[in-house]
DNA sequence: TCTATTTCGGACAAGAATATCCTAAATTAT
DNA sequence: ATAATTTAGGATATTCTTGTCCGAAATAGA
């Protein structure tokens, strides 16, 4: 459903943001580690979070990645997915094709479109807090 | 949301279930034309669909492509996705832990949980011949 | 100022997906 | 039989994604 790239986006954002919740500024280590993801690899996704100012980074000892309130308030889902894998999703669904129009419609298009609105509304609708806040409270997991 | 392989197989199915609905045998000329994708790449989705038993072969002088009456009806577009792509699209949905399950979710299971089961639910009852019907009748395009 | 820590960013490597090419095999018609 | 047509399948090429490596830049603390 999406690249490895913005799986590890989301899993890093959702990281950061709980631990933001408590006041705790987190290192590529950590991130890495918790989230079971490769850390040079890791790098590069922390590099466009913070490049598209869905994170915060601060270099140096004691540097790290920290998540505004504020972000973690306004931004969604769609947000991050957006930044790695740009707005395929909305658009090239089913099968395809270059440009996809109810008037001219695929075979599939009835069928994929009620399905690809929900993800689409499910995605905007979805802050990062709401997400993070199952973290913190222990509710729900990054890594098995 | 499908690799490139499985689009062009359920394009390629469909435009020759369509045919097939009129008696029509197509060649892989045919095929790769109507459906605008790359010739000798389509030749190897046929393969695989051919292995897969979705559609016949048939070699030599008048040989082609055709597809059952009776795979029409009783095949669905999950079957075509599973044989591309796996059934990655039923399991590793959303970040894409390595297993997942309710009792240890991620953030966005249950979130992601009612779209991956509709999408689920709706590749396993659309026929090949719905689709195809749709094309065979004009409604619906495989190209732009 | 010097050193240690940590992110940044460019170059490179590995792997997977997509795509092409060419010869073999089967089949039909002559 | 021979030639023509069409799929089968192995080898190879290209492109994209994923991943690594390493030195530069920034910053905090001694
Ligand atoms: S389902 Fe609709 S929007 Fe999606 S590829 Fe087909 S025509 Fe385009
Ligand atoms: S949404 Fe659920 S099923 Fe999908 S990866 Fe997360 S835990 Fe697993």
């Amino acid at each position: 459903m999406f690249s490895k790239s913005c799986e590890y986006g989301i899993k890093a954002t959702l990281y950061i943001a709980s631990n933001s919740n408590n006041g705790n500024r987190v290192s590529l280590n950590d991130i890495s580690e918790n989230i079971d993801s490769p850390k040079a690899f890791t790098a590069k996704i922390l590099q466009k979070l913070s490049k598209n100012k869905i994170i915060q980074s601060i270099k140096g000892p004691s540097g790290g990645f920290e998540i505004t309130t504020e972000n973690m308030n306004n931004l969604r889902l769609s947000h991050i997915v957006k930044a790695f894998d740009g707005d395929d999703i909305y658009k090239s669904c089913g099968i395809g094709l270059e440009e996809c129009n109810d008037s001219k419609p695929c075979p599939v298009h009835s069928r994929f479109k009620n399905i690809r609105e929900e993800l689409k509304r499910m995605l905007e609708t979805t802050s990062i807090l709401d997400l993070a806040n199952g973290l913190t409270e222990g509710l729900t997991f990054l890594k098995h």
